[in-house]
DNA sequence: CGCGCCGTTGATTTGAATCAAGTATTGTGG
DNA sequence: CCACAATACTTGATTCAAATCAACGGCGCG
């Protein structure tokens, strides 16, 4: 779905007051330079499955995630689909090498984004080595999620990899919104199979068992995990 | 198998000679940058099988391939291994937040590598933003290749995954060594396995299958593409 | 020369995909 | 607010691609 009716503020918000400000890019830019910063970035709202932007668009901004989840994926030529991450709040989108995004990122539910275009951004970078720093760092962890993630698509089990699924995805959450056995699922069921390198129907069916041997409550709009431990001991294997 | 026989060279080398001078880390530096950077780093061997660094690895120092190729890998606890990518000359290894290796490396053959202690790198950095922007463009290359990466173990067929390694294999031997159609292929089948997500049977029998085919021709050490075509055929999909 | 590793090939099994309904949930227009 | 269509999810039957199990040939090395 592509972008339609999308909102842009007015510049009306301030950096200091940012829900992300502790642990999203900007975490690294002192009260000074943040007003600065302030007036390279625009809030812009996204409806429930809209595309922010598409694998082959020329990089036009980068976008710093504010509220919501966004699903980032590649297309193979005959529309196989590789879902290779979920942006949450602080995740920054946007950096390549080739001048074009390297994958596309839709909007799941309502998302709120800070968009920095490209060029102003760079130039604000440009004698802010501390700014250049975080990215690099945000870039490191991610290539580092990467890796696992690879792990996970090559040698694990339709099991294990639901299981380390659910475990990694409420450990995310964790860090932003504190512990709890009931964990949000707003991805579709199809972009867990797309995520995991599985069908809908496997990952149905897994749940299924999860919850049969009484390791998981599926619920609506989540999951609650009865019995962690074995759920952990599913993912380690 | 770990580092055993390891030479260490006394420092009769030059920056300015160096084989990966003109598309490594060290790119970025300017003639006067580079004598600095001559102290810090040491030459070293490893020979063919032996374990440069391991994942659960404290990061003592950071490696820039010279000579050779490397198998960076990672393993489950009950021993499966996923090859995370291959390492040729130019590469740089060693980067991450969490001060440990996020992955093992070993030599495949013989190789060198230029390494630095960690501490000093990072002194030397710091006032460099030029090095660390181009250690960040490294970071976001191989980030986006990692996500290429993802796509081939998620959804596409062996046959597709053994065509997308030959291919992307060639593509990176050329940008090093020049256009052949002679791919060498120092890695053991069962490395080729680990990388594609496959068992070593599946890559035997569609190395021979492409070969039945006319599409290959399978050499001691390697493969000649006889049908680039086909093959390109097979891996778009 | 013979042992061991690497790679190939064949037979069989199996985990996940595919094919095929059916049920629940959400959204829409009357 | 309800009827109905569309979408999301589940469940079952069957197929199939790749894994596993098994054996053998070739090459390299002590």
């Amino acid at each position: 779905m592509r972008a339609s009716v999308t909102t842009i503020e007015p510049n009306g918000h301030f950096c200091s007051d940012c829900a992300v400000r502790g642990f999203a890019v900007c975490a690294s830019l002192d009260p000074e330079e943040l007003r600065e910063f302030e007036h390279l970035g625009r809030r812009v709202h996204f409806a429930a499955g809209e595309t922010v932007f598409s694998e082959e668009d020329i990089t036009t901004s980068f976008y710093n995630l504010l509220e919501g989840v966004m699903r980032l994926y590649k297309l193979l030529p005959d529309g196989r689909r590789q879902i290779v991450g979920f942006a949450l709040p602080g995740d920054f989108l946007g950096m390549n090498i080739s001048d074009r995004h390297n994958f596309s990122a839709d909007a799941i539910g309502a998302v709120t984004v800070c968009q920095f275009a490209k060029a102003p951004f760079g130039r604000f970078i440009e004698d802010r080595p501390h700014l250049l720093r975080r990215i690099n760092e945000l870039a490191i962890r991610e290539l580092g999620q990467a890796r696992d993630h690879m792990v996970l698509l090559g040698r694990r089990s339709a099991d294990e990899k639901v299981a380390t699924f659910l475990l990694g995805w409420r450990e995310r959450l964790f860090s932003l919104k504190g512990s709890s056995n009931t964990v949000p699922l707003p991805m579709s069921r199809q972009d867990i199979a797309d995520y995991l390198g599985l069908t809908i129907e496997t990952v149905s069916r897994t749940f299924t068992k999860l919850e049969r041997h009484g390791a998981i409550e599926i619920l609506h709009g989540g999951i609650s995990l009865r019995d962690p431990a074995r759920v952990e001991a599913l993912a380690a294997a």
